[in-house]
RNA sequence: GGCAGGUUGCCCGAGCGGCCAAUGGGAGCGGACUGUAAAUCCGUCGGCUUUGCCUACGAAGGUUCGAAUCCUUCACCUGCCA
């Protein structure tokens, strides 16, 4: 596989590159061969997230580019938890981080090629962690690591205050650990992370000067936040998870397509992999129309194939065409009807009973978490039966307002569609 | 181990015997305006069989006609001293 030698400047443009270690060495370095890399992910949740999916996707780039990748999944390092700001994380069963070490490494494969000359592997930093002795990691890592460099780190200056644990206090040897490891037995001699994870990226770094003598690089991808600088997805309902079980498809493209303006170009690059060009040109396009939002279409379509694939996007894409396409609900046909609502969400209830009340649908459905929340949203004016305003708290459907029969669209809000199929 | 302070709804944070399902801010949700955007404004924001009832102010007891508010014990957190 031959090196792409632009890579290092595609991942600049695209703001990629939030820290590094000496660029001008890695770009010799990423241009003398394939590198060995790797790039680690621990099991904090069943599902990996959109923060996950941007060093999954650069990890993409760099193999694309004719580079190694090694995807470390953390069995050990998400026994013990990376320190956070917040506080001290609570401890996970080894049960379930076995289990979730499962599912990451399931989510991370089909994004990665497993044949050819630069061939991905796969690596569990448990096996290599787990039967170290005390003696032995207090004397061949331990040694490398200055406690007063340790706390001079942001995250545990920021936590000495409110107190920090000695197990996240030393979660930064463990993969500083595995950097060397991968180094020794592999010959990695690059690993990157998220921007939040530079001090354990430069952590492994210095252990292999420190300790082998040997010369590695690491950089550190841009923490994506909203235009205001908060977390996408940490205040309104939960992470973007890229598990279908865990948020749907359909919910998952809608987020892109909902995204502000100011970041969407910002968002293409790093999370597409459309060429310069017709990013720039998307842009271009977006700045003079907005109201088009063909950024955001692009950005939706692009992000959701690469994690769901082109066939349940194109569900996905003709189910919000039918949601929102403004158009009269009944003369839709039923197979597009119920195609597009079993995509945003759909509940069956029993037709052989009455039909229950619209409060009672709209908790069915998931769009109101109680009947007091549902009788308020239909007071505050904003739930529609088949794209009707339900003014009436005790309102209940007629059986000639099921579309095709069968079918009751319940709307909450502007966006929050979800389908009653009556049986 | 000693002393002091703290533990309130998703988060921060008032309340310090009745008028408290609990001020205020943030987040969330709905409406208006728009472009399924942002900003702004308005409303809302424990549950239910909803003019009332139930559950809630770290936990368990107690005082009182009545407690988030007072007392006791326990748990946890923070600071100072050992």
């Amino acid at each position: 596989m031959p090196i792409d030698p632009t890579l290092l400047d595609d991942l600049e443009w695209r703001g990629l590159i939030a820290h590094s270690t000496d660029l001008d060495a890695l770009r010799e370095a990423l241009a003398g061969g394939s590198v060995r890399f790797y790039v680690g992910f621990d099991p904090t949740a069943p599902s990996l997230h959109m923060g996950n999916l941007v060093q999954i996707l650069t990890a993409k780039r760099l193999q694309d580019a004719g580079h190694t990748p090694y995807a470390l999944v953390g069995g050990a390092t998400g026994m013990i938890g990376d320190p956070k700001e917040s506080g001290e994380r609570s401890l996970n069963s080894l049960d379930t981080v076995k289990e979730w070490v499962e599912r990451v490494r399931r989510q991370i494969e089909p994004f990665l090629s497993f044949e050819g000359e630069n061939a991905a592997t796969m690596v569990n930093n448990y096996d290599w962690t787990a039967s170290l002795s005390t003696i032995d990691f207090l004397r061949d890592v331990g040694k490398h690591f200055p406690v007063n460099r340790m706390l001079s780190r942001e995250v545990v200056r920021s936590r000495l205050e409110a107190g920090i644990s000695y197990t996240e206090f030393s979660y930064v040897l463990l993969q500083s650990m595995d950097f060397l490891n991968l180094f020794r037995d592999h010959g990695v001699t690059l690993q990157f992370g998220g921007s939040d994870q530079w001090g354990n990226l430069t952590g492994g770094v210095e252990l292999i000067r420190r300790s082998d003598g040997g010369k590695a690089h690491a950089f550190a991808t841009p923490l994506v936040t909203k235009a205001d600088g908060t977390k996408y997805g940490k205040t309104e309902g939960g992470a973007l998870w890229l598990d279908p079980e865990m948020m749907s498809p359909y919910a998952f493209y809608q987020f892109w397509l909902n995204v502000e303006d100011e970041k969407v170009g910002e968002l293409l690059r790093i999370f597409t992999f459309l060429p310069r060009a017709e990013i720039e040109e998307l842009e271009a396009q977006h700045a003079e129309k907005p109201f088009l939002r063909a950024a955001q279409r692009a950005l939706a379509e692009h992000v959701t194939t690469l994690v769901h694939g082109a066939e349940e996007t194109e569900r996905i894409k003709a189910a919000s065409a039918a949601l929102f396409g403004g158009g009269d609900l009944a003369a839709l046909s039923a197979a597009t009807l119920g195609a597009a609502l079993r995509e945003a969400g759909s509940t069956r209830i029993d037709g052989d009973e009455e039909i229950p009340p619209v409060v009672d649908l709209l908790v069915a459905t998931g769009l109101a978490k109680s009947k007091g929340e549902a009788r308020r949203t239909i007071t505050e004016g904003g739930a529609y039966l088949n794209n009707v305003r339900v003014e009436d708290p005790d309102a209940v459907p007629a059986a000639d307002q099921l579309l095709d029969g069968t079918w009751i669209v319940l709307r909450r809000g502007k966006k929050n569609f979800a389908g009653v199929e009556v049986h």
